[in-house]
Parts: C-alpha cells; structure tokens; sequence
RNA sequence: GGCGGAAUGGCAGAAUGGCUAUGCAGCGGAUUGCAAAUCCGUGGAUCUCGGUUCGACUCCGGGUUCCGCCUCCA
C-alpha cells in the first residue's frame, strides 16, 4: 500500500486514487529562459520515478503525468531583449535543450507538456471567473488584475503561513493599486517595451505568474486531480496561490497531495538562480554519465537536501559499477519473478517513495546473484532478471552493462583512450603471454591499459575490460 | 522578527521503543602467477543536557549548531 508524505498536512498518509483507473499527477516544469541546472535535475528525476512507480502500481496506461512549460514571464521577457531575440525564438531553444537534457537524464516524457502561451484562453477565462465571483479584481488604476487574498479563507494552509504574519513582514513588496499587499497579480497590462501580449477583457496583456498553473493544471486534469508536486521553492507563494485560484474558481478541492522535492545544494547551501552557485545539468554530464546524476539524486530521500560534490559522484559512479558488473553476461529474460526480492524493494518504495531504501535492495540482489553465478547459472540469470526489472522502476540499470562498463565515462572521457579493436588486440597479447608465462609482459600490457584507464579483470570465462 | 526542517560510524545514507540497513573507503581471509572483480569475516555512530521507560538513537522537554521559507527560483 502505497504511501506519501503530503505536504498539506504534513504527515505520511495511504494514497488513495480519486479513480484508480487514472491517476492525475502535475508537476511544476520549466520556465524556459536558460539551461537546466541541477536543480531541474532533480524534480525532473524524482518525478520520472514517481511517474515510474505509480504506472507500477496502478498500471501503465492508468497514469496521466502532466508537466508544464512556463514560457511567458518577466525574465523571459529580460533574457530575450537582452539577447536580442524574439521570444518564441529564445523559449522553443531551451524547451529543446531541456529535452536534451532530460533524455539525457533518461526522463520518460509526460503525457503532456502544455505551455502557458498556448492556453491563453483558459488562463482569460479563469481570470474571468475569479473576478465573477469577487475573487479577483482591476487595480484601482484601471490597470492590472489582482486576487483578492483575503477572499479565500484557507490561504496560507500549505505553506503553513498565516496572512497576519504575511503582512506584518517588510518584505512585501507594496503597490499602490493593490488593496492589500498580499494580493498578487492575474493579470499584467502590456507594456509596449515588452513587445508581446494578449487580448482580455482588461486590455491587451499578459498573465501573472501563478495562474497558468491552475488553468492549465484543471484544463488536463479536471478541478479535481491527485497529486501536484514541485520544488520546494514552490511552495509558497506559487503553489499557495494556485490553491486559493483554482478553489476559488472551480468551488472544488484542488489537489489532494502535495509533494515536494528538497533543494540540490552546494557546500551546505541552497543551489539557485539568485545566488548563482548552480551548476547546469550538461556542465556536471562532460564530467560524469548521466546514469550516475541519477543515481547520486535517487540514493537520498526526495524530501532530504542534497549535497552536491564531486566526491559524492564518484561514489556514485562506483556503486553504479557493482550493480552493472553484477548483471554482465548474464542472460535476461523478462518474466523472473521473486516474491522476497520484490517485497523488500516495494515495501521501501510504498512509503513515501524511499528510493535509498529500494536501492540498498538492489545490492542486496547484486550480492546474491555474485552468490550464485558460478554454482548455479540459472538461478543467476532469474536473480539478474529481477535486479534489472526493479532497478528499471528507478530509471537505473537500464543499458547493456558493457555499454555501461567500457563506455564512456561522460563526454569529455570520449575522445581520449585506446580503441576497442586496439583493446582487444592487447589483450589477445597478454593472453599469449600468460600461456607462456611471461608474467612480466604480461603485466606490461595490463599497466599499459592501465594508463589509459582500463582495467582488466582475469574472470574464469576470460578476461573482461571495463573503463575507469 | 515570524514559521518550518535537520543533526546517525572516515564519507554518503536508511531504519527502529529491545534484533543496530546499504554503498564507498579501512582491516583480515578465500580466490588470483600477481592484480582486478567477486565472496566470507570485521572494527567503527546515533549533536548536548535532562525526563518517561525494564530498556531510547527512536517518545517528551531545555540547549547548541546548521539549513530553508517569509522576494524571482525546481
């Protein structure tokens, strides 16, 4: 029995499916301006798995994971004038390089990644309602549209904020045309510098920040959908925000459970835009295979922080390495099934997605079928058959483990070292030179593919290769 | 200032009112021509001070330190 910490009230509670036959899942995405940092990394990671695992769970066409891509906003507008592009041009250039990213990443796409721009006429129409209702209303300049925060009587309830606190702090920032300093804007009157907007019933314009989400959200997966995750940075005020627009809106509960990731850091402080210590998700790919990213995401809880270093990506790296030398030359055949195995690997996954759990699971099998290898192939080859299965609802173990092995070790490491054949070829030599016992060529060879960063390991079915 | 989270062995990272994961690194052994890989074994931890309890690392209270949100951010 599945269960998730919702951050709503803050406890772990059993998941319930408002229809099992479809479960709803958005996921705050992109606001498509710049390359994916490591940050992205990680929602994009943590949710992949969660998309994973529900499809394992509730079946794989029962899942419907929705992920936006917010492609109008204030530092959009920024970036394309400050590289002189339009803004089309510069948002469909990082929606492509983010799926270059998340394939990377091995990122399975959503079912749908709608974009704020293209549903303009929900986000109108939204607004619309809101100010029918007396949620929302035209600042007092006859300019742009505010929610009224002190309309919606749950505001603050995710955030565990409350609004007398929200005021008393200097940091809001106070605008004359509001009535209230915590209301936020639906919608922006066009500014002619701006160069785009779209029509309403306020004027020519463009949305705020939060209420693409809510409408785009209920657009796909109706007022009333099952979980609704993103960074933590999101909780307040974005996801605030979208709870008191689209309750207010629809009259109905919006999200039953919120989930969100921790913050990807970096010597103990929060990776982010603002204080520009992040790392881009393909600067940290020259260095290491994106297998391994995932890896180092996935072996600490999603709620936890998540120290960055590169002492930790190696580590990564050779954890990665035990798993897929476990699985080499064994064969794989899809329907192996252990009832223990698979018990300790979901039962870590049904509570609240403990990933490092469910990977500590994984070694447990890779000990086993090392156990097992020479005196009973068979049992091996089942044992392997189930590691690969389960290590897939990760997004892990997914590759030939020699592609893993003697692949490149990130980009850089690509174009330096011997060529396979010339690999192959050495080792035929060494293997000469060991039937005549000739340790000291032989050796000679070995340290020479050493320093290329070979290794080559003397098995009884022959000698293997793997990269460093 | 308000609100929230966290402190586990050399490092990373789970779990639990008593049986004390897992990975990397270390040590001993098996294996190997020697290695590597693998297997077996092994040392080492629960920030601090009180309390509850037969028993707490786990529950409660005080303290210390760190982090986050309250402003754009995944």
């Amino acid at each position: 029995m599945l269960k998730i910490h919702n951050n709503l009230n803050k406890q772990k509670e059993l998941f319930t499916p408002i229809d099992p036959t479809n479960v709803r899942l958005y996921v705050c995405g992109m606001t498509v301006y710049d390359y994916c940092h490591l940050g992205h990394a990680r929602v994009l990671v943590v949710f992949d798995v969660v998309n994973r695992y529900l499809r394992k769970v509730y079946g794989e066409k029962c899942v419907t994971y929705v992920r936006n891509i917010t492609d109008i906003d204030d530092n959009i507008i920024k970036r394309a004038k400050e590289n002189g592009e339009s803004i089309p041009t510069l948002t469909q250039r990082f929606i492509d390089e983010m799926n270059v990213d998340a394939d990377a990443l091995g990122i399975r796409r959503p079912d749908s990644e709608p974009r704020a721009t293209q549903h303009m006429d929900e986000i109108v129409e939204m607004i619309q309602t809101l100010v029918d209702k007396g949620s929302a209303y035209q600042g007092a300049d006859g300019g742009d549209v505010y929610y009224d925060v002190s309309s919606f009587e749950g505001y603050g309830k995710l955030s565990g904020k409350n609004t007398e606190d929200l005021r008393s702090g200097a940091r809001v920032e106070v605008v004359e045309a509001k009535d209230d300093p915590l209301d936020f804007v639906l919608w922006k009157m066009a500014k002619p510098e701006e160069g785009t907007s779209w029509p309403s019933p306020w004027g020519e314009g463009r949305p705020g920040w939060h209420i693409e989400c809510s409408a785009m959200s209920t657009s796909c997966l109706g007022n009333h959908f099952d979980i609704h995750g993103g960074g933590l940075d999101l909780q307040f005020p974005h996801h605030e925000n979208e709870i008191a627009q689209s309750e207010a809106a629809t009259g109905e509960k919006f999200v039953n459970v919120w989930m969100h990731n921790g913050f990807v850091r970096l010597d103990e402080e929060k990776m982010s835009k603002s204080l520009g210590n992040f790392f881009t998700i393909r600067e940290v790919l020259k260095q290491y295979d994106p297998e391994v990213v995932r890896f180092f995401i996935l072996n600490s809880h999603y709620r936890s922080p998540l120290n960055y270093s590169d002492k930790h990506l190696d580590e990564g790296k050779a954890a990665l390495t035990t798993l897929y030398t476990a699985l080499r030359g064994l064969d794989i055949n899809d329907g192996a099934e252990d009832a223990e195995f698979e018990k300790h690997f979901t039962a870590a996954m049904d509570d609240d997605f403990n990933t490092p759990k469910a990977v500590a699971a994984l070694f447990v099998l890779a000990c086993e079928i090392n156990r097992e290898r020479d005196s009973d192939p068979s049992t091996a080859s089942k044992l392997a058959s189930i590691l690969k299965r389960l290590a897939g609802y990760l997004g892990l173990l997914e590759r030939d483990p020699d592609a893993f092995l003697q692949g490149a070790q990130g980009e850089a490491a690509g174009a330096k070292g011997f060529s396979v054949d010339a690999i192959d070829a050495l080792i035929a030599e060494r293997l000469e030179a060991r039937a005549n016992k000739d340790w000291a060529g032989s050796d000679r060879i070995r340290d020479e593919l050493a320093a290329q960063g070979i290794v080559l390991e003397d098995g009884g079915g022959g000698t293997t290769w793997r990269r460093e």
